[in-house]
DNA sequence: TCAACATATGAACAGATGCTCATATGTATG
DNA sequence: CATACATATGAGCATCTGTTCATATGTTGA
């Protein structure tokens, strides 16, 4: 081939850019797609995984956490505050406990969802 | 209190404790919820965000890929091998290329939940 | 079989992440 | 208001992760 090093990879290459633009156009915003990548990332650890299956069966205080994933209170507090900042868990004040609990039904959709796809193969 | 150091964290210990072993008892096995952290792992980098769908869009090469989300040949090709590892893409060769795609429509479904998640705010 | 193209892969490095430890904040109770 | 309990938080550290760079593998056509 006598083109530069330019050249754009693959051979039929402007049926592919044509291919391409019309593929941008349906894609979410950047700032969608990379919220969506924070999002699942929070999903990503198996401490937060289990706080949130354990949430999904009742509303426990942060003691109770610890002591059902036998971790420390530190750990799971760390933990809670990724979880608060995602929207995926809310939060009441009772006495000198605070009872954390599923934000909404998303929450399980999104972890059942998930089960389902790894318990397919 | 006169209880000694080892004194479990909330005071209405016994009535937590019931709980807590009914709700281990819901949970899933720790191997499904490892396996579950690893899965969104896999959907928590905004880089493969992007691959996915693009390839919801439509099926794509590699070199394609590449210049669809401006990224280098090499970085595309390693994400890739992660999503084949998490069965989340198949692919097929056509001569010189290869053409990826989404493995199922789980995978779709997967991210239009959390597209409704990020949006619902 | 050789050259050119498309993709895959290993090593290395920089940045992100989760835990621990110490300590701060908030709440109830004597 | 002082103490004990429940939770939150900041710093530090070890580990994990994503990219780059160099190079290997695989495919096609001359």
């Amino acid at each position: 081939m006598e083109f530069n090093e330019n050249t754009p990879c693959c051979e039929e290459h402007e049926v592919h850019t044509e291919l391409l633009k019309i593929v941008s156009e349906q894609l979410p915003k950047e700032d969608s797609l990379y919220d969506l990548a924070e999002l699942f990332k929070v999903f990503g650890d198996s401490t937060r995984i289990r706080i949130l299956f354990v949430l999904s069966e009742a509303e426990v205080c942060v003691c109770d956490l610890a002591e059902a994933l036998n971790m420390t209170q530190s750990a799971i507090s760390h933990q809670l505050k990724i979880l608060k900042q995602s929207k995926l868990v809310k939060f009441r004040r009772e006495g000198k406990s605070i009872f954390y609990s599923l934000a909404d039904d998303h929450v399980r959709s999104i972890l059942n969802l998930g089960l389902e796809h790894i318990e397919e193969d």
